[in-house]
DNA sequence: TTCGGTGATTGAAACGATTCATTTTGGGTC
DNA sequence: GACCCAAAATGAATCGTTTCAATCACCGAA
């Protein structure tokens, strides 16, 4: 069926061995020689069988990339950032999407077992690292992403949730809003917890206002369009005056539901934060305040610490890197019209 | 370093032969021995090498598929979908961006050539059919998606682009739009070519509606913007009362940009009609009129009928599946308040 | 007791690239 | 012309799985 080195040993006349010799060290080979099987390759329209390598190699040359969401746009700003670094160095990213389900990322790491990816990237669901540290010994070295590794056990490249969550709710008690109530969930998203967390250390902190709890099932827009119903549906009494969404689909849902209600006008009844900074959290109805993340960084650095990780092998440093998210402000809070420059991603 | 089958045979004492058969067909070994032999599986916590089976295989158990653009919601949900049915085939897909690049979508078909892929799903990025060619020439089936294949030559599974911008103009000008315009580009891309098209031949028909091609380099928020600023800079009198974009990407840039100059008013000063039914049409500034593509089902069905032109072989029968677009109205064109209900994706 | 026959198991060959110890080639020296 | 050495080329062994022809074990029928 198709073309082996073998046959390209023929058709040059040389072996095999000099043909992978060609492939992959032509600096040990005569320049003839070089260009005799350079010619049959061509000819012959050989390619190199992957599994054939691999199999000799032990291990394959790409990357495992298991992400919370495949449509938000923030997970796919992550993977275009290790795509592109992981390529440079002449490896590929299998990227797959849990969808927060247990039993998908289980199934994703099983299937990069088989692989036997090079390294495994993962933004995992929860606490209960014991899957990575069994990947990790086998050798394959593991590195978490978006989500910092407690104990350090891990290397890591994440974002300061904490201080998002909190720099977020600082905004809206600084705005004068009393009665803040946080969306997001399930909680066993480590993410949602520290973000809520750090809404709560603000609250803690103003004598005067309060915070709400309102959970949600996923991080997707349909879930905010339930939750923003919720608050529609609420007495106006004990309705918040300030929304901070766990991310910037939830955002989204929770605007269209005040709006297509008519009776909410944001930010004036009502403010709206978001997080991650999506692009379409600028073209929103309202255009949406926001915590942004840098994405793409963050998959280019998660790559280089794998890159990094699997050269070293056995004594490998553990590396952490927390990026600190920023405060984009916009018309959900402000108020004021759109902004008139557009702001950095 | 990883446990073999030789190792799982030795440690339940049988020979790799049956391991193998235990693995694949169970029913031919008898009932005691399965047991042995996973109980050895458990213990030393074998995991088969996916390069060894497809060395053997001669191909591996996965579908590479090449998209125009990782960033468009468009693409990624026809994405969802064509894993979600290759998973459900015991199939894996390998997904790749040519972000518009021809370098970029050879790279893709270069890598899957080489991982041996069992069949390739491809946006192409032109009507140079050649190298699918040879890649099915050499026994990977190939499947043509979101565009049509002319000749017919390939199977594709496609929307009918031309009726998309006729019906997407056809609702401008039935609202009394005169000056139109149409936001796309490149050219080279044949889905911007026959939306274009469709929206000629409606003006064709219609004796006081005029057209101007406002050209793009890319299909994205940023193009977008840069061309709604153009049109803000026009002289009032030249202005398009009406705006056809060829994505949703772009809808929402030209969309922002009117916005941000604080000048014009959508619909009342002009009409906006994009493309694709992204989610994000729908929590826009103003909610975006758009052409709706049933992208997860285009995924779906590229996967099937790859999967049967991979079981067919040699004699494979060509299919041509062509969706029909449909056009889902909101505020950017009828100026009435948000939908009341979500509308279907 | 022997002979089929069936169901279960075996083990060697094959897939294609890489590696590496070994052999060959070609110059240059004395 | 013999000898040495470096550079170049060779080819068998290897990776882990699957396949399949061959063998084995066992039972019932003659």
């Amino acid at each position: 069926m198709s073309v082996s080195v073998k046959e390209v040993a023929r058709e040059a006349g040389v072996s095999v061995g000099t043909v992978s010799n060609v492939l992959n060290r032509p600096e040990v080979v005569a320049p003839a020689t070089v260009r005799k099987v350079t010619e049959a390759i061509d000819k012959l329209g050989f390619v190199r069988n992957d599994a054939a390598r691999q199999l000799r190699a032990g291990h394959s040359r790409s990357f495992g990339l298991v992400i919370l969401d495949a449509r938000n746009p923030f997970f796919m700003d992550v993977t275009q950032g290790a795509q592109h670094r992981a390529l440079e160095n002449g490896y590929t990213v299998l990227m797959g999407a849990s969808d927060s389900s247990l039993t998908t990322e289980q199934q994703l790491l099983d299937l990069f077992d088989q692989q036997r990816v090079a390294g495994v990237l993962i933004s995992p669901m929860h606490s209960d690292l014991s899957r990575l540290w069994r990947i990790r010994e086998s050798g394959t070295p593991v590195v978490l992403v978006d989500r910092g590794s407690g104990d350090r056990s891990f290397s890591s490249v994440s974002v300061n949730d904490v201080e998002g969550g909190r720099i977020a709710v600082q905004h809206l008690v600084e705005l004068g809003r009393k009665r803040i109530a946080f969306v997001g969930g399930p909680q066993s998203i480590e993410q949602v917890r520290h973000r809520l967390e750090g809404a709560q250390s603000v609250i803690a902190g103003a004598s005067d206002a309060s915070l709400e709890y309102l959970p949600t099932k996923q991080l997707s827009v349909i879930e905010g369009r339930a939750a923003g119903e919720r608050i529609v549906a609420m007495a106006p009494g004990q309705r918040p005056d300030g929304v901070f969404a766990a991310n910037d689909l939830l955002a989204l849902g929770i605007l269209q539901a005040f709006v297509m209600s008519g009776k909410l006008k944001v930010p004036e009844d009502i403010a709206l934060v978001g997080y991650d900074n999506i692009a379409f959290a600028e073209s929103a109805v309202v255009p949406i305040t926001t915590v942004r993340q840098p994405a793409e960084e963050i998959g280019r650095t998660a790559v280089d610490v794998l890159l990094r990780e699997a050269e070293a092998g056995e004594n490998a440093v553990r590396e952490q890197f927390v990026f600190t998210p920023k405060l984009v402000i916009r018309a959900s809070t402000t108020g004021t019209a759109n902004a008139p420059a557009p702001s950095p991603r």
